[in-house]
RNA sequence: GGCCAGGUAGCUCAGUUGGUAGAGCAGGGGAUUGAAAAUCCCCGUGUCGGGGGUUCGAUUCCCUCCCUGGCCA
């Protein structure tokens, strides 16, 4: 088994290109983006027109409802489900995206471990509330030192998924872990792994210049459907999404429009960075050229797929 | 033109009863195992508007000039 991986932070052009490489290869997408997944959850995340996914279907985009929530885990069962059947028809995936942990959990694999536990994190969450995480903190400390002491205690989210595996299972989530990730790379096979990174001030331009764009587009009638909803909130993942999170608080009064704007602008940069900071500690990464030739990338792919090597381009 | 309030980090501001200054935001770096477009951690030398005076020492007090905003002419 083999696949292609084009990876890039928000706005680097992946989804362009990935369109050029599937006009001439035979290969099929899956994305690997954590906000493509939701239904109903168009222009804010910059999905691909209905058009473009009818010429060219992806997996793992509109799988979910903005009311459930992704994992890391799903999303590898998922991905390996999806690859399996691209190859059972003779073709190659494609995986384009921007959520650097999830090819991270496809790549590596994952520790076995127990789901969330919606009901327990709300426990967990209220307990916090009440006496405070530091509390939490310690009580992770006497249970699990070695987890307390890599969690920083101002990290609620990690803070709380250890406590929550400690109390579901019994065991520390630094037990489960040193027992090693569940089937990791000879998995997924052969991977050539390409990167699309524009120089930052670029970048920086490309996202305020698609904000923008986006809001023209529709953004802010979009979010209102969603916040409309009243089983959707800012507390699930999806709402807290780059983008919505501050169109949702732009429409409950708290910022203006033209802070908004810059909030939407600024967290997108914000995600860019740390999408970045993934890319520089990617082993066996191809970063392409900005202006790479599809029809010259191509006939380089088609070669690798042959069994050669890769030449960057 | 007069009076008042300001001029301190890229931005918004705090502060020093005289010993050359610090927050938030922005920006940069890092972490990242079922929420990851999430959640966190680390990083602040800047003619304290210019010039002069007082002082051992001035960003701080005094004088003067410049700039911005408001009020009055």
């Amino acid at each position: 088994m083999q696949s292609i991986w084009l990876m890039g932070p928000t706005a680097s052009g992946k989804t362009g290109l990935a369109l050029e490489l599937a006009r001439r290869l035979p290969v099929e997408l899956v994305s690997v983006d954590s906000a493509l997944v939701y239904r109903g959850m168009n222009i804010g995340t910059a999905k691909p027109d209905a058009e473009t996914l009818r010429e060219f279907p992806h997996r793992l985009i509109d799988i979910l409802d903005p009311a459930e929530a992704y994992s890391a885990a799903r999303f590898r069962q998922d991905a390996l489900a999806a690859m399996r059947e691209i190859h059972a028809e003779g073709r190659i995936p494609l995986l384009v995206g921007g959520t650097m942990l999830y090819y991270r959990a496809l790549e590596h694999g994952l520790a076995e471990l127990p789901a969330a536990d919606p009901e327990l994190r709300e426990a967990i969450q209220a307990e916090a509330e009440a006496r405070g995480w530091a509390a939490l903190h310690a009580e992770l400390a006497r249970v699990d030192p070695e987890a307390a002491a890599r969690i920083h205690p101002n990290d609620p989210q990690r803070l709380g998924r250890a406590l929550e595996v400690w109390r579901l299972t019994g065991v520390p989530l630094s037990v489960w872990q040193a027992r090693g990730r569940a089937q990791a790379a000879p998995e997924v096979g052969r991977v050539l792994k390409l990167a699309l990174i524009p120089p930052r001030e670029l970048l920086r331009e490309r996202i305020a210049e698609r904000f923008t764009q986006m809001l023209e587009a529709g953004f802010i009638q979009e979010v209102e459907a969603l916040r409309a909803r009243d089983d959707l909130h800012l507390g699930l993942p999806s709402m807290r999404s780059v983008g919505y999170r501050q169109v949702w608080e732009y429409l409950d009064g708290a910022h203006t429009y033209e802070r908004m704007v810059e909030l939407g602008v600024t967290a997108t940069r914000g995600l860019a960075k740390r999408q970045m900071t993934w890319l520089r500690s990617e082993q066996k990464l191809h970063e392409l050229d900005m202006e790479v030739a599809p029809d010259r990338l191509a006939a380089g792919l088609e070669s690798w797929l042959a069994g050669g090597g890769f030449v960057a381009c």
